[in-house]
DNA sequence: TATAAAATAAAGCATTTGTATTTTTAATTG
DNA sequence: CAATTAAAAATACAAATGCTTTATTTTATA
C-alpha cells in the first residue's frame, strides 16, 4: 500500500516530461526535496545538464564524483525506469533535428516573434561588432588609461542610461578606489560635480535624445577643465564637444526602443581593459564580496 | 594503473577545439569525396548530427541503417582515432555549458589587449547565442506572455544586477501600465512585496553568488502564490524553485567579473516580445518622451 | 572474363555497460 | 545506547560496447 503511494508520487513527478525546462524543473525538485547525495548530484546535473545525454552511468558518476548507483537511484527518483530511460529523455531535449511533432509545435509560435528575434539578433551582432572595430577599440583602451590615471572618476547617466552608469560605477568602484558610484538622487549630479577638480574625469553616458542633465554635466566638467569620456551614439552628440575620448556606436534596433546592449558591453570592455592592467582589481572585488558574504548579503 | 595511462593518452591526443561548422564541413567533404557507403552515411550524419553524440557504434549503425564497421571507418576517414574520438568531439560542439573560460580570475593581468578583446568578443557571442536557442527563446516568449497578463509586475535586482532590473523596469514602465519601477532604496523591496497579490508577477534577477534579498523576495512571492520569473545563470539557482518561468544563460567571461551583457540582452528581448503584441507600447513611450522633451529633460 | 585492389560486412575479444542484489554506513527512534 | 530503518556503496553478471582481425562482396582494369 505504502509502496503504491510512493510509486504514484514517482510517476506524478514524471508526468509529461518533454521539454528541457520541465525536466530541469523536476531535477530542481529533487535538489530541494531529496536525500543529501541525490540532492548534491541533482545540483551537479543542473549545471552539467547535457553530460547526461553523453555518458554512461559510470562515466557520469566519475565526472560528477558520485557513486555509480547514485546515478541510477537519481534516475528512478525522477520517475524514470532507469538511467537509460532518463538519458534518452535528456537526449531528446538536446536533439537539434526535431521530430515532426515538435516541428509542428514550433510552427505555432507567432511568426512575428521569429522575425523579431532574428532581427534583434542581427542588430545585436551589428552594434556590438562596431565595438570591436579598431577605432572603437583603441578609444576604449585610451579611455581606460585615462580613467586609470584620474584622481577621481564620476559617472553620469539618467533615465534608461542610468542602468549603464550604475553598472559601470558599481563594478568599477568595487575594484578601483578612484571610481565613485553614479549619483541616483535628483540633484546629486550637480552636488558631485561641484566638488570635482581638474584632475578628475567624467564618464558621461547619453544617447539620442540627449538628456539635458548629462549635457549640462559635461559642460560643467569642460568648464572645470576636467577630462570627459563620452559614451554616446554619434559624434554629433553634444557630449563629444571637447571630449578627451569618445566611444561611439549605433544603438539601432528593430524594436520600438533603441537597444542599449552595445552600451552595456562598451562599459564592460572598459572595465576589462582597466582590470587587465591592475594587479589588485580581482583582489579588491574578492575582498568586497567576502564582506558581503560575511554579513549575509549573499546566500551560501 | 594501466587504465590511467590509457585515459591520459585519450585526452592528450584530443586535438584543438572543433567547432560544429568545421566538423560538419569535414563530413560534407566525405559526402562528396568518398566511397558510396561512407558517402551515404555522411549524408545521414549531416541531417542527424546530434545522434553521433548520443549513441554507440552499433546503435548509430542501426538507426542509420549501415554496418557497424562503416561507422568506425567513417570516423577514421575524418581523421579521428576511432569512433569514440569523433563522438567526444561532436559532444563538445553540442555542450550547452561551455567550460573553456570558466576559472581564470587573475589570468588577465598584463594580457595582450588583442587577446583580451577577442576573448571577450567570443564570450559575448557564446553567451548571447544561448538566448537565441529554442529552449531559452520559448522561455522568453512565455515570460513575456506571463507579464502581459499580470495585474502588476515587480522587478527586483540588487548590486550589479540592479542595473538590469532598472533598465527592464524603467523602459517597461514607460510602455506598459502594469510594470512598476524596480525598488532602489533599502527595504523598498519588502515594502513593495508586502502589497503584492496573487495576480501579480515578480521578475527576480540574480546571479551566482545569489543575493539574499532577491532569494528572500522570491520566497515571499512564492508564499503569496505569485508567479515568479527567474532570470539567472543556472537552474541550480535558488530563484528557480517553483518559478513559473526560468530564463537561464551563462555569464562567464574571461575577465575578473562575470559578464552581464547577456542578462541585459535577455531583458531587452522580453521587452521586445512584450511590445510585439502591444498596439500602444510605442505610442506610450512616445507620449512619455514628448512630456520629457516639453519640460526640458532632453535638449532639442 | 579473370583477377588484383578496394570497399564493405561479419566475427571475435577484451572492456565496459546497465541494473538487480547484497553489504556497509549513517541517521533516527524508543 | 541498542534497535531499527533509510541511504549509500559495493558486488555481480548478462548484455552491450569499441575496435581489431578476418571474410566477403564489389569495383576496376587487363
Amino acid at each position: 500500500m505504502l509502496y503504491f503511494i510512493k510509486l504514484e508520487m514517482k510517476y506524478a513527478r514524471r508526468s509529461g516530461l518533454q521539454t528541457q525546462a520541465k525536466l530541469k524543473a523536476a531535477i530542481k525538485d529533487l535538489q530541494v526535496n531529496s536525500t543529501p547525495t541525490i540532492s548534491e548530484f541533482a545540483t551537479w546535473c543542473l549545471t552539467n545538464y547535457s553530460e547526461i545525454a553523453f555518458h554512461s552511468v559510470r562515466a557520469l558518476a566519475d565526472i560528477a564524483n558520485v557513486n555509480a548507483n547514485t546515478v541510477v537511484r537519481f534516475s528512478k527518483e525522477l520517475g524514470f525506469k532507469g538511467y537509460e530511460d532518463l538519458r534518452q529523455n535528456v537526449q531528446s531535449t538536446l536533439r537539434t533535428t526535431q521530430t515532426a511533432y515538435s516541428k509542428r509545435a514550433d510552427a505555432l509560435i507567432d511568426r512575428d516573434e521569429n522575425d523579431l528575434f532574428s532581427e534583434l539578433k542581427e542588430s545585436y551582432t551589428l552594434n556590438s561588432n562596431t565595438l570591436f572595430q579598431p577605432s572603437t577599440r583603441s578609444a576604449i583602451v585610451d579611455a581606460a588609461n585615462c580613467i586609470r590615471s584620474a584622481e577621481k572618476v564620476f559617472t553620469v547617466g539618467v533615465r534608461s542610461s542610468y542602468s549603464i552608469a550604475h553598472y559601470f560605477s558599481y563594478v568599477g568602484s568595487m575594484a578601483f578606489e578612484n571610481i565613485t558610484r553614479a549619483p541616483a538622487e535628483p540633484g546629486a549630479i550637480m552636488d558631485q560635480l561641484a566638488k570635482a577638480r581638474e584632475s578628475d574625469v567624467l564618464v558621461a553616458i547619453s544617447f539620442s535624445y540627449y538628456s539635458a542633465e548629462i549635457v549640462r554635466a559635461a559642460e560643467i566638467a569642460r568648464a572645470k577643465r576636467m577630462k570627459v569620456i563620452a559614451i554616446t551614439d554619434s559624434y554629433s552628440s553634444p557630449l563629444t564637444i571637447d571630449a578627451a575620448h569618445v566611444i561611439e556606436f549605433p544603438i539601432e534596433g528593430p524594436q520600438y526602443m533603441p537597444t542599449l546592449s552595445a552600451a552595456f558591453m562598451a562599459v564592460e570592455l572598459i572595465l576589462a581593459a582597466l582590470a587587465s592592467h591592475s594587479s589588485n582589481a580581482s583582489g579588491n572585488i574578492q575582498k568586497f564580496e567576502e564582506q558581503i558574504l560575511k554579513y549575509g548579503g549573499y546566500i551560501s
